[in-house]
DNA sequence: TTACGTGCAAAGGTTTTGCACTAGC
DNA sequence: GCTAGTGCAAAACCTTTGCACGTAA
């Protein structure tokens, strides 16, 4: 569970005002652990609470969370950006995409720390974050594919 | 530089015709190692050459490219989509995306091999392809920063 | 010759912006 | 009470699609 105490104060410090669409937007993230959502998503989820919150907020509201470092952005390659919490400090994870069903999971393992030294060190990049995506084909397609005798 | 020849095999394995369209458009990612060109780059480099080619065909063939595994689609947050030629068989090579001037450097090593096994094993994920960026502070941007007299 | 490819324009989908109104601090 | 934040609608982008015409094989 992220600490929602520790949002506030980022928008605290940040001299952003605690509204209600925030807040509540701020809590659907919190309450769907693991999920990629996009704008349109955390909308829709948005409205099952408050029915008039606009759109273009939840947009607004998703940059500024973004800036915050509250929230991180992803792109799959779906045409559209999902965000969720950015739990850097916590614990890194990557993404395995599976090519097929399009299904996202989360894979916890960091064995970048050595090759982000040797960024810095033969390139002079000082990396602060990193992306990393695995595309291919999950277990339960694979499975399938097996059942339906294919070879490749 | 890359084995145009080997573009124009892949066209002819998929029953593709190369046109003078998709000629044009091989030849600039082939004279442009490095970059990542989005769809209307190439468009304008497109036009230099032939005036009269549509934005649709350049889309389109982008597409055909990328799905016969010649190019490589990315996604880096400005956005749109990116393109370059898949040098996968002949180096891999990553992206170290700088936060300050939007300069995209790449960068030539792989360890991934070891954590896609591990991806496997644990979660039977078979990984086909992984994309792995960096984000942070390029040598120039640093350099400045530091002349600029910057704490952070 | 003929199916595939193209240019153009229109449509589709996502994200941003302008503006008058509202409400957190 | 100020100013930032909001909802709505329009606009701005990026990308895809329909269709008539052109052309590579």
């Amino acid at each position: 569970m992220t600490q929602l105490s520790s949002v506030y104060r980022k928008l605290e410090e940040g001299a952003k005002r605690l509204t209600p669409q925030r807040e509540l937007i701020i809590k659907i993230f919190a309450s769907h652990p693991g999920e990629h959502l996009s704008a349109e998503e955390v909308h829709r989820l948005v409205r099952e609470e408050f029915n008039d919150v606009g759109l273009a907020t939840v947009y607004r509201t998703l940059e500024l969370l973004t800036g915050l470092d509250v929230l991180q952005r992803i792109h799959f390659n779906d045409g559209r950006s999902r965000y969720e919490f950015n739990q850097e400090e916590v614990h890194r994870h990557h993404h395995l995409v599976c090519t097929r069903c399009g299904k996202v999971e989360e894979f916890s393992e960091d064995l970048l720390d050595a090759l982000e030294d040797r960024v810095l060190k033969k390139r002079g990049f000082r990396v602060v974050d990193h992306e990393l995506k695995f595309f291919g084909i999950c277990q339960i397609c694979a499975r399938k594919r097996w059942q339906e005798g294919e070879i490749r």
